[in-house]
DNA sequence: TTTGGTGCAAAGGCTTTGCAGAAAG
DNA sequence: CTTTCTGCAAAGCCTTTGCACCAAA
């Protein structure tokens, strides 16, 4: 059982992996297949999906499990949390420091085998805030 | 624009809701269509999905976004915590005390205006721990 | 040359929705 | 009676996958 075959770094994965880290908005699949047929207007959608899953298994980028349908992407490996739209469903990064230690209060807490927490804030975003007080104006 | 038409306490809705707040095991909503079946045979999938959204919408349910391809739902409609596990899916409740606090150092630090915040632990529960040790023992 | 990767299109999994008949108020 | 709800099935959305050809090493 070899679970790490040898990865070929291709313009496709090179390409994706690069625009991923250029941006800080945790675009969705489709939104980096956009993205990266400005660059490679050939690439498939599939292409853009099988990649970002082989990047995420080896530590290249995280698959972001927040709100939403669709899962997102994030070239900061670093561990932050992030802040999510209610309205649009955007989301950002939010630069404080995690918070190691509450791991270690809920382990005490439960019977699962903790390795990490992930914290979201959900809020509005400015525009659709404004967006908002448009409407009701 | 009546955002809020009159809502009928079918059978269904009653025994959804009923059920759900039975159990803390967040289930999902084919599982709680699995566990509404038992009592009403001839629900439909839709009707289970149909309810679970209104309810939610009229809070007396939780629609959870946790990770993972399906959503939860949570019968217990306080703010928590909780512990998902990465290899069945499994979700528990963490009773720790929820850090209002921590939302207020958030909004110091970006421009959403931020509603609540949610905490995911990641972790392997007891069983497939369990299971991950029969394996490579 | 030898694998692993790509593009394409089809299939899959979960959720939503249109509709005609059923039922709550 | 009126309006909402249900069951059914079809459609929708996002993601994964099979396959034949392509390309990195």
């Amino acid at each position: 059982m070899d679970t790490n075959p040898k990865i070929r770094m291709t313009k496709q994965r090179q390409v994706i992996l690069e625009e991923l880290c250029k941006v800080t908005s945790h675009p969705t699949a489709d939104e980096m297949y956009q993205m990266i047929r400005k660059r490679l207007p050939k690439v498939s959608l599939g292409t853009v999906y099988r990649n970002l899953e082989i990047l995420s298994e080896l530590g290249m980028v995280l698959k972001l499990d927040v709100g939403g349908t669709q899962k997102r992407f994030d070239g900061n490996v670093e561990n932050h949390y992030h802040v999510r739209c209610t309205e649009c469903g955007r989301v950002g990064d939010l630069h404080m420091p995690t918070d190691k230690e509450i791991e270690q209060k809920a382990q005490a807490l439960t019977d699962f085998q903790i390795k990490r927490h992930s914290v979201e804030f959900i809020g509005v975003c400015p525009e659709c805030r404004e967006a908002g007080n448009r409407r009701v104006s």
